[in-house]
DNA sequence: AATTGCCAACTGGTCGGACCAGTTTTTTCG
DNA sequence: CGAAAAAACTGGTCCGACCAGTTGGCAATT
């Protein structure tokens, strides 16, 4: 290992082990460089790493600040690349959503086929739970309405790749629920086409249930695009909201 | 945001969305920071980030090399439960196409929108390679074309899934190739549908694109339905075939 | 005295060049 | 031809300078 390496890891036990609290201003980078015998240069290069890792901020004039990360938040994993880049890049939400559209197409129409009487029973519990549950809940109900359909294809290979994006998903679902739900017309519209996905596949109409989810997953895509083209920030779906903003530090 | 961030962004961007495998090694820091426009000390911080986001690592001498991104969809690789699954459930193989049909379509469509001048080359060098191989090598060049379409189609969600599924997709390219390629017509039938889809592809006709990809894809599918009902054996296809190093077969 | 305005001293951000240290390729020579 | 030496890579580290935000105090003004 290099040493900027070392120093970042000292840096690290320094921040955890030394009691820094979140918000906390860590030295000024020349000090530090010269405390810990480097040139500044290798320090950035391991503060830089530090922030890549999210235990440090750093603001221009101010300084660098200790993050407030809870290391046991292993709700999803968010630290994963994708993650990241799925945070940092809006447009990648756009992807997923053109993702989405072919394989819950495909979901749909193999569910329309496929669905045992189990499986029936299954996306109809889910469904009534979507149609009972409080518009601005979570986004749970919905994507367990999804997950049930796919399911319900019996395509080991579709599931395995929808579960892979299961975390990303969920994001997407959330911010299609938060910012598409509270417009009153648009509520309507994702619930119309949720009972028209809900009866293709019941009726057992292959065409007609892919149709339905492709076109659904559509509508949310496109409905985002345009909220969005109108100024609404619809991506800001922190993944660890709060962060400590750095004059926390109490008066002295 | 200062240019690091910046530029850590573009590199993120360049790594995901280009399809850079992991393990692939990518270009040096000088290169880099001429090519990007900034001094090496600012490409070096954000190589650093990226670093401790786990999305590089970095070898003294060698160079730096894209890691394998996100334990959920990638890997597949050979112990894996579905890898072993698929083995033992033929089923599965058309399971797999199924997910195909739709994610290749998805792909050559979006590689006809938005493939840019080098997408097209690297197209058109696997068409070319595709064209001028013997028909029974290795499925690798047939692969390699289909990679360089999933690559043009600019969605870092579908390189990532493909790519997840890259080597239970070889194993179904490398069946097909075994099984339809010895086939007089069928060869014929498949290299006609490889150059319709490049057409499209070139043209820019994504709706063509489209439907010469699942087509081909089903075609694929169908008929190896129709060999196996015939009685051939179809999938007997050992699970660590190549894959090995450098050092090839060694028969004494 | 209170307010305003400015300047100096912080902070991080960027740059260029130089040199060291591993790795790979090329050249040279036995 | 093959092995050793040299050159041409790669990343790692350092220095010194300068730019760009932020802050606080001092001084001139009101």
């Amino acid at each position: 290992m290099g040493i900027s390496q070392e120093i970042s890891y000292r840096l690290e036990r320094l921040i955890l082990d030394g009691g820094l609290a979140p918000g906390q201003k860590i030295p000024s980078e020349r000090q530090l460089a010269t405390r810990l015998g480097v040139s500044r240069a290798i320090l950035r290069e391991a503060l830089h790493e530090l922030q890549g890792r999210g235990v440090i901020e750093t603001h221009h004039g101010k300084g660098s600040f200790v993050a407030s990360i809870v290391p046991s938040t292993a709700d999803l994993d968010d630290r994963s690349p994708l993650m990241h880049l799925f945070a940092g890049h809006p447009r990648t939400l756009y992807d997923l959503l053109e993702v989405r559209e072919q394989l819950e197409g495909q979901a749909a129409m193999l569910a329309a086929q496929r669905a045992t009487s189990m499986d029936r029973h299954r996306i109809t519990k889910a469904f009534r739970m979507l149609e009972s549950t409080d518009p601005m809940s979570n986004a749970k109900p919905d994507h367990g309405f999804h997950q049930a359909i796919v399911e319900a294809s019996h395509n080991p290979i579709l599931v395995h790749v929808l579960n892979g994006l299961k975390n990303m998903m969920l994001l997407t679902v959330q911010a299609s629920v938060a910012n598409l739900n509270p417009r009153e017309e648009m509520r309507h519209s994702i619930m119309r086409q949720h009972k028209q996905i809900y009866q293709a596949i019941m009726a057992g109409k292959p065409t007609a249930a892919r149709k339905a989810a492709t076109a659904h997953v559509r509508f949310v895509g496109d409905s985002m695009r345009s909220l969005e083209s109108q100024g609404a920030k619809v991506i800001r779906i922190s993944l660890n909201s709060e962060a400590a903003a750095p004059g926390t530090s109490a008066s002295p």
